[in-house]
RNA sequence: GCUCGAGUGGUGAAAUUGGCAAACACGCCAGACUUAGGAUCUGGUGCCUAACGGCCUGAGGGUUCGAGUCCCUCCUCGAGCACCA
């Protein structure tokens, strides 16, 4: 069974061949311990309203290449799909338009489909997955109530941007100079509640893991530079004439005889306390106006520094020396102590600082190339610097710390840059975060009850949370409660006072929980005459949980997706582990490829999931597809490349190859309407070295000539190892080489004409699969093994020797012996004309023989 | 400002350990077949030069018999971080 068309007619052939890979299951897969496992990923798409972009089948494509080809290598592949299809586009649909976030989902997810289907990608569709089913969110929720029973999930007032005009909360990528990106709208900071998990509890597990994967380093240094690990050490400053201290923490404790002030940041708690009257009504303007200020205005860096003495003094313990406390706000008081030990001889900020407030500043490190220009922040020889003066600023460090931490002055510290993850958000169109709020006179009088039903997910120490002079506790749902779904509504706007949508419809908000039957019933269903001592009054949470959440753990889903009774089913786990190869953007670098592996590290350890450590051992970032003009892709410069018209004008198979023959796959590179043009004519060339003009197959060659055997099985060869190293780009063209040859030689034989098939197969899979089929061949190509490669046909039969005269190439010898001795050979290549002629009657300095490759001739 | 990455024909790009720079394709030029060509095939195509020949991998220097590749300085572009003490 073919499509059967005289001539290359891709429409035709590309809807039969994915009829019949759809009919026939071709990619789906079982777990099957007789055979080694290769679990492919891809970033999954979020289904947008606008379809798939150009830039989706890059990646896809690179996957299903190596797929396919580790199925023909043996391999057990998986290689699915899903969507990730929370997020705010579909709510501000929702919003413009009425219709139901979910239903406009779906529609948008059956266009991805039927456009990723068209493309022809090998993926196992029974394992589709989208993360706005409640069958697949319940156990992102239950995920949730894992990290709050082991204490990594908590509430806390965060300071958020609020916007009246919107009444709503934005991101900080969403103010712009203090006024929203939409609407130019006034915001102000608030404090909010908000649910956060402790990420920072997992920085170094999450350094260490990034040690052991195969990842782009540039991913790998973003993601270290964003932890932000420093070793260093915390010094306590006695404060003159007050009982507190101050605690400073510090990397350079090497210079802490070069301390000349010290600085609190403006929301440091002991301010008050400590500021001399004087100075009292300056330091409190000055505090309240940094309040004032953005995050991006006091981050500025082409300000100059600004700050403010609080009149008071501390002691440096290293030297007994009084040194005046400062406040300014570039020290953030969310880093460290929030106070630092100034050091303007050896820190810029500080000799900043110190410059415009006429402070002194004091050197103590003697730099080794000796120009001591201040500020030198490079470690070298201590100076002044009492009994440590002479040593280096590593030993020093070691040293001094030591010394200060027997007087208890000092201790040795890491800090970090990660802050805990803020996981909710004010927005319909997310997972609900599965907690209803309790009084917390109900909430300890039902743990200290042993009848109490919820003490699944119960954490050590109750989450609470105080309102209008009430305190409430956490109550976490229980597996049988999930999934906790989103009640249906016509209103998605937030509520306006900071809290969802779901705030406002008060028969899901609202209900009475049985405390030892676990029964939830909405409030205003409920009878009142039931009412008994289990009954007690609850509110959920009203909030839901970011985009990210979804995505931190869905390729475990696929391994079982309709698995009802664990996130992942044991024994899928145990065969399919964790994926081989992951491929996405690079703007995923921090984010998602944090949290996921967070979470991951997070479920190892619990033992719910049982692999390695780290959930993607291998990913590569494919490079952005730019417009035909260089510039990015967008709407308003007309440059979109939209990939239905590409396949109904060239075929799936020709966008395919395209794709990948463009360039390397992790290069930024321009679409070229005219490049698509090459590898359609070279399938066309293709199909018609396989099929003559009334549409049957071709009599092939009884046997290939030599050279265009050594050509065949090097195509073989390099095809298999680009694939393996992912340079597709090369892959293509030497397949366009082999193709060019055996067109000179006038056709195929017939090894190499199914040879050439199976390795064209996973780039261009639907012309394959026609061609096979009509060399008389059933079944799918896709279940073909890779050929193998006679490497006594590439070897050539004699080598090329280049000579050269002073460097430059002059002429190639050819010799037949391969053991020739280098005499002999220096004898042939002096005699060569071309050779003669540049020697001449000069003197020959050196003569150089290289094995096999070069021979050059070194002349006055 | 700091940290990475990149810079090769008219264009996208290719080039084991340092060993023929520009493979493969696009575009362009010429030709063949054609009523026709936006089809197909053949040949040509880095730059300078009439030619011999010379020069070419962002610029300059270095190491080497030999450098696109290694080292130093600088320029340009891209990405990330950005007062993290």
């Amino acid at each position: 069974m073919y499509a059967g068309c005289k001539q290359y007619d891709f429409d035709q052939i590309e809807s039969f061949w994915q009829r019949f890979w759809d009919k026939n299951k071709t990619f789906c897969v079982q777990e099957d311990p007789s055979k080694e496992k290769y679990y492919v990923l891809d970033m999954f798409p979020y289904p947008s309203g606008t379809g798939l972009h150009i830039g989706h089948p890059e990646g896809y494509t690179a996957s299903d290449i190596l797929a396919r080809y580790k199925h023909a290598r043996g391999y057990n592949v998986l290689h699915p799909m899903g969507w990730d299809a929370f997020g705010l586009p579909a709510e501000q649909h929702a919003i413009k338009t009425g219709i139901n976030p979910a239903t406009n989902t779906v529609n948008n997810i059956s266009v991805f489909k039927k456009q990723m289907k068209r493309i022809g990608f090998a993926i196992d569709w029974e394992r589709e997955i989208n993360t706005t089913d409640p069958h697949y969110f319940k156990w992102t929720q239950w995920i949730f109530l894992q990290l709050f029973k082991h204490g990594l999930a908590y509430v806390d007032e965060c300071p958020v941007w609020w916007c009246e005009g919107l009444k709503s909360v934005l991101a900080n990528e969403e103010v712009i100079g203090g006024r929203s990106e939409r609407g130019n709208f006034p915001v102000v900071r608030k404090n909010l509640c908000q649910w956060v998990l402790r990420i920072t509890r997992y920085a170094d597990k999450l350094l260490e893991g990034l040690s052991n994967v195969d990842w782009p380093d540039s991913t790998k240094r973003q993601q270290i530079a964003w932890i932000g690990k420093s070793e260093g050490a915390n010094i306590f400053f006695k404060i003159d004439g007050h009982d507190e201290e101050i605690c400073v923490y510090t990397t350079r404790p090497d210079t802490i005889f070069g301390v000349t002030f010290l600085v609190l940041a403006p929301e440091h708690p002991l301010i008050e306390k400590i500021v001399a009257p004087k100075f009292k009504d300056g330091v409190k303007k000055y505090v309240k106006d940094s309040q004032k200020k953005s995050d991006l205005e006091r981050t500025d860096l082409a300000k100059t520094k600004t700050g403010m003495s609080t009149g008071a003094y501390a002691i440096n313990p290293a030297n007994g020396e009084k040194i005046e406390i400062w406040i300014a706000d570039y020290v953030l008081a969310s880093y460290g102590s929030g106070a630092i030990m100034a050091v303007p001889g050896h820190d810029k900020r500080d000799y900043d600082f110190a410059s415009s407030y006429g402070i002194a500043i004091t050197q103590v490190i003697d730099e080794s190339s000796g120009d001591n220009q201040l500020p030198y922040v490079g470690d070298g020889v201590l100076i002044n610097s009492g009994r440590f003066s002479g040593l280096s600023s590593e030993e020093a460090r070691g040293k001094i710390v030591s010394w200060l931490r027997e007087i208890k002055r000092a201790d040795f510290a890491q800090n970090y840059k990660l802050r805990d993850w803020l996981f909710s958000r004010q927005r319909y169109w997310g997972e609900p975060i599965p907690i209803i709020w309790i009084k917390e006179n109900d909430y300890k009088a039902a743990v200290a009850n042993n009848k109490f039903y919820f003490k699944e997910f119960l954490p050590n120490e109750p989450i609470s949370n105080g309102k209008d002079g009430i305190t409430y506790c956490a109550l976490p749902l229980c597996t049988n409660h999930l999934p906790l779904t989103l009640p249906p509504t016509d209103n998605y706007l937030p509520s306006g006072d900071g809290e969802s949508p779901l705030a406002k419809i008060h028969s899901w908000l609202n209900v009475y929980v049985n405390i030892e039957t676990g029964q939830i019933v909405p409030a205003e269903d409920f009878n009142e005459k039931d009412k008994n001592s289990s009954w007690i009054l609850g509110r959920r949470e009203t909030n839901t949980m970011p985009q990210w959440a979804g995505s931190c753990w869905y390729y475990l889903r696929y391994l079982s997706p309709h698995c009802e009774t664990a996130i992942v089913d044991s024994n899928a786990i145990n065969y399919w582990q964790t994926p081989d190869f992951y491929i996405g953007g690079a703007e995923h670098a921090v984010l998602h490829l944090l949290y996921a592996r967070f979470w991951h590290r997070f479920l190892f350890d619990i033992g719910a999931v049982e692999t390695g450590k780290e959930p993607f051992k291998k990913l590569f970032h494919q490079g952005i597809i730019l417009g035909e003009d260089g510039t990015k892709m967008s709407k308003s410069r007309g440059n979109v490349i939209n990939p239905d018209e590409v396949v109904n004008r060239y075929g799936a198979d020709a966008l395919r190859l395209y794709e990948m023959f463009l360039g390397p796959l992790d290069m930024m590179k321009p679409w070229s309407t005219k490049g698509i043009e090459g590898v359609s004519r070279f399938l066309k060339k293709v199909w018609n070295e396989y099929i003559d003009g009334d549409g049957n197959v071709r009599n092939f060659h009884e046997n290939l000539s030599d050279e265009c055997q050594t050509v065949v099985n090097e195509t073989i060869k390099k095809v298999g190892n680009d694939i393996e190293g992912l340079k597709f780009n090369t892959a293509i063209s030497q397949m366009m080489i082999c193709l060019n040859s055996i067109q000179k030689a006038g056709g195929f034989d017939n090894a190499s004409a199914r040879n050439f098939l199976k390795i064209l197969a996973p780039f261009a899979p639907h012309i394959s699969e026609e061609l096979w089929a009509r060399l008389g061949n059933n079944g799918s190509i896709y279940d073909t093994l890779w050929p193998e490669y006679d490497g006594s046909k590439i070897l050539p039969t004699h080598q090329k020797i280049i000579v050269q005269v002073n460097g430059k190439m002059r002429a190639e010898l050819v010799i037949d012996d391969a053991n020739m001795s280098e005499d002999a050979i220096f004898k042939l290549a002096i005699n060569i004309g071309n050779v003669k002629k540049y020697i001449a009657d000069k003197k020959i300095l050196k003569k150089v023989y290289v094995n096999g490759t070069v021979v050059n001739f070194v002349v006055e």
